[in-house]
RNA sequence: CGGGGCGUGGCGCAGUCCGGCUAGCGCGCUUGGUUUGGGACCAAGAGGCCGGGGGUUCGAAUCCCCCCGCCCCGACCA
């Protein structure tokens, strides 16, 4: 590509909506230009490499047995109804005013209708269908460039298994492929345990780069062998136990004392023996649970706990229920509550907590002896320094940026959609499904946030928009166009692509920072003094290093440095 | 949805509090000339319903009301 043709438009100053140095970049480098929020137009720049990785899911997804489907972006939204999901994803969904449509945010419900039509007896499986599209989600708040939009390009691919062994093994498969896919992209990346939200399923797996821009809490064993999303991570903290004395239970009054620290003081207590009330509504059903001292109850853990959905209680009805304030509710008294604790609690004794009577707490309660608690539960949530679970040092918490998700989804979607197939004894059984996804804009974005400096981007050449960035210095010397033409053709037969600034009265300096902005990870610079003495620059950007070739090894060097 | 900020030539911004004359500045763009290895210089130009609607006023980018859009924090997020 000739840059005197092309449509790059770069940008010297960082634009004032942008935030993240993805963002900045993409935008200065002439990759995409925002159109509304969370909606970007991609220039032919940001095109070229988003094709490059989606060709790198592809041949990786290739690799272990998937199809490559094109499945449609419109959807009938009966489809949803019957799964449940239009309500579960609620204003995420795009719906079309003028048709029962909607607008796909995932497909997992069209695989299932496809598998339910056509998939009818054990033999026909496993499959792994996949495909790289546009996928449609209204997101309450897109942000940070390309890394939320309410459209963007998802590689999502779907397993259909006999059973939940087999499902196993489709899983591992994506789980390899996914390695290969992100290490083919230079990214440096994790992969943690997750939660799976809303999609449903036995289990599943993120795979995280860590940035300060993610939107993903993570926690990391110092020597990585331990990596979870929080919304699941646990560590190894010690039960709060037992006292060695047995008094009843006593009521204390603590006048104008608020949070858990202050009745610790107030009390002279050690806070893991203050059991804090959280008050939620389990469904509509009202809900307590007993947290130690100052551990912070996880709302994911909280779900995966009960099921269904849970919510906070509002101040005016936790009063109305007990008559009292949340600081002052407790275990011991409670009508019409379930009552959860964290497993922190279990079988612990000489606690205090709330007397269901503002100002006043309960001393010296033993849960066994003195309530009934309906359930122990993990349900706190770790924090930096704590022991990881099983060995590997104190645990980091950091921030991620997801790039990935599996999900072994079981037999949820079958099951809505009656997608059943004939097993070898005759019996219909439900297929079980499994559901992958991988964000293409956020590998592209990600790369950029691990692989730049002050000047701009520096591309693995795998994914580079083009391998090479010939520069005629100035197009006043004949030589130096002369040589620069030669080389641009040279370099393209020996199969490489090249991106040639050709560009007549542009200062040499405007060449030079623009190729330090759009990245490609080797310069070509054709310059008059070191032509006069037969010689041509390569610069490798992303060290900065120069050397200086024969103008006759030139092609051979830069094919062996992207060999 | 809650909180905060913003909207002025293609881009980045000043002007808005405290209404006033022809709406400025930098970058970019066009033309001519000079320059030529790290975002050159000089000169002459083009380009604006100041986000939209309504109101107050002799007069509104500026004050008031409504709406729209964008960014950030939070809530939400397969």
């Amino acid at each position: 590509m000739r840059l005197s043709k092309g449509f790059i438009p770069t940008v010297k100053e960082t634009p004032a909506d942008a935030v993240i140095p993805s963002h900045q970049l993409m935008i200065r480098a002439g990759m995409i230009r925002a159109l509304a929020a969370g909606v970007y137009t991609f220039l032919p720049l940001g095109h070229r490499v988003m094709m490059k990785v989606a060709q790198i899911v592809r041949e990786e997804m290739d690799a272990i047995g998937g199809q490559e489907f094109h499945l449609p972006a419109l959807s009938p939204v009966e489809l949803w109804q019957e799964t449940g999901r239009v309500e579960a994803f609620g204003d995420t969904l795009f719906h079309l005013k003028n048709r029962p449509l909607v607008l796909a945010p995932t497909h997992e419900e069209v695989i299932c209708w496809l598998a339910k039509n056509h998939i009818s007896s054990y033999k026909d499986m496993p499959q792994i269908w996949y495909q790289i599209q546009t996928k449609f989600r209204n997101e309450p708040r897109p942000r940070s460039g390309v890394l939320r939009g309410r459209q963007f390009l998802m590689k999502d691919s779907y397993s259909l298994d006999r059973s939940m062994e087999a499902l196993d093994v489709s899983y591992d498969l994506h789980a390899k492929a996914y390695r290969k896919i992100f290490a083919r992209c230079g990214l440096r990346f994790f992969v943690v345990g997750a939660s799976s939200g809303t999609m449903g399923g036995t289990g599943s797996q993120e795979f995280m780069m860590e940035s300060d821009a993610g939107e993903d809490v993570i926690a990391l064993s110092e020597d990585g062998t331990y990596a979870a999303n929080v919304e699941v991570a646990t560590s190894r903290v010690p039960a709060v136990g037992r006292v060695a004395h047995t008094k009843p239970v006593e009521e204390i009054h603590t006048p104008s004392v608020r949070t858990i620290d202050e009745l610790a003081q107030f009390l002279k207590v050690d806070e893991q023996r203050l059991a804090k009330s959280v008050v939620y509504w389990g469904g509509d059903k009202p809900l307590l649970v007993l947290m130690a001292g100052n551990d912070e109850l996880n709302e994911s853990k909280l779900l995966a706990a009960i099921g269904g959905n849970v919510r906070p209680m509002e101040a005016e009805r936790l009063m109305a229920l007990t008559g009292a304030d949340g600081g002052s509710i407790g275990p011991i008294g409670l009508r019409g509550f379930t009552i959860l604790a964290d497993k922190r609690l279990e079988g612990a004794n000489g606690l205090i907590s709330g007397a269901n009577r503002n100002d006043y707490h309960l001393a010296n309660i033993d849960l066994a002896r003195d309530c009934s608690i309906d359930g122990y539960h993990d349900l706190r949530t770790v924090q930096a320094g704590e022991d990881a679970p099983y060995g590997g040092g104190k645990l980091r918490v950091v921030k991620g940026i997801e790039l990935g998700h599996i999900f072994k989804l079981g037999t949820k979607y079958s099951d809505a959609l009656r997608a059943n197939f004939l097993d070898e004894n005759g019996r219909e059984a439900p297929i079980v499904m499994g559901s992958y996804g991988i964000g293409i804009e956020r590998i592209v974005a990600c790369h950029i946030e691990q692989n730049h400096d002050a000047n701009g981007i520096f591309w693995d050449k795998t994914i580079a928009p083009f391998h090479v960035h010939l520069v005629a210095v100035t197009a006043r010397s004949k030589e130096v166009v002369e040589t620069a033409d030669a080389l641009y053709r040279e370099l393209q037969s020996a199969g490489l692509e090249v991106l040639y600034d050709d560009r007549v009265e542009i200062s040499p300096g405007v060449k030079f920072k623009d190729a330090d902005l759009l990245g490609m990870p080797y310069q070509v610079i054709v310059g008059e003094k070191n032509l006069a003495n037969g010689k041509i620059e390569i610069k490798t950007r992303k060290t900065g290093e120069r050397t200086l070739v024969d103008r006759t090894g030139l092609v051979a060097s830069v094919s062996s440095l992207l060999a």
